[in-house]
DNA sequence: GTCATATTGTTCCATATCGAACCTTTTTTG
DNA sequence: CAAAAAAGGTTCGATATGGAACAATATGAC
């Protein structure tokens, strides 16, 4: 298969690794990441579940701290925050978060006044949510955490390259978004 | 902040979006899919967060499905087969998963018989894990679907976008992982 | 050498999670 | 219009998960 490693890239990991004694342990430990990451046959896939552990984890944890909220009640925020009001289902869908799971936590966001539910017209089944103030004030207190850690990741790029990583991660993502369109989004679980 | 979007990109996503009736819904859903994407002030982190989702979970289905090896299990023969023998712990810290999952995971394996625990030298603490060719076997009946999706995902490059992607998720990748390094592997989860 | 500390891995338990069955409302079909 | 099918949400129950306390071993301090 192709290779996607860049060797020229090691280098700088192992300097970083000074020769004392009590990094022995440690380097033993790098020696697995670093395994994983660059002598991976799938390193590209390596690659971006790296990044998402490493921003995930963190910020999730701290949402988790801050608000009590868990990663999913987080994501209802976040995504009524960012693109206007949604139905449940709609959010499950998107999200490929079981309905159940979102049922939970769209519940325990309105008992905490974070949301808000209006009937949708003439439709009794779903209704629309939408932030509330108090939901409003803590996405917007969220929102510089998950900035600033985004932009610390893209510390190393200059802007041509964020441009360039950028335009390449949204041609990826559009193929699969297209693809996944093409057969029906209610399979995206299927999908193999 | 800066904006990472490629507006010139979106058309794309439209235009596979036909004015039929039944499509109403459709682009409803699409249209929440696409803000979380497009109109999200942390793209980048959007990005590889979907390209994680659309990778792993029909992966790691279809693993659940075939060998009946949770995501950890399979996790461990992976990490195995790529990156030689290591213990518990090790592969505990490089993956940020908890131990005690992990040794419910390991013990599991070795009930198997897919992998193999031999003395770490003097030390009764720590065994070493290694792959027996039953485990060998289902890495190898696994990484062709894994290597398939992959390639899948990044059919949409050619050759030199392809480099030039690997290369920047490659230094990002090195910076996090140099900044982590220097601040102590251990604190993995509360990097912050 | 001996005691305190750290490390490895396991067990316990409270909670989270997700598939499946379910209820209600809406839409489609004949 | 009645019956069937579909869609939105909820409930239930078996399982997975991860934090905390634990036992066993190893390391370090003195």
């Amino acid at each position: 298969m192709e290779q996607y490693d860049v060797p020229e890239m090691r280098p700088q990991i192992e300097d970083a690794a000074p020769a004392g004694e009590e990094m022995l342990d440690r380097r033993r430990l790098d020696a697995l990441t670093e395994a994983r990451l660059w002598r991976n046959p799938c390193g590209f896939a390596a690659r971006f579940n790296y990044l998402a552990l490493r921003y995930n984890v963190p910020l999730y944890g701290w949402v988790k701290e801050r608000f009590d909220l868990s990663r999913i009640e987080f994501v209802v925020i976040y995504n009524l925050a960012v693109a206007g009001p949604f139905t449940a289902s709609e959010i499950a869908s998107s999200t490929a978060f079981p309905k159940n799971t979102l049922s939970r936590a769209v519940n325990r966001l309105l008992k905490l006044g974070l949301i808000h539910a209006e009937a949708n017209g003439g439709d009794r089944r779903a209704k629309i949510l939408s932030l509330t103030p108090a939901g409003r004030a803590i996405y917007d207190e969220a929102l510089p955490r998950f900035e600033g850690l985004e932009k610390e990741m893209l510390a190393p790029l200059n802007l041509v390259e964020r441009e360039m990583l950028s335009m390449l991660l949204a041609k990826v993502v559009v193929s699969m978004f297209k693809a996944d369109a093409s057969e029906g989004a209610a399979d995206l679980a299927e999908v193999d």
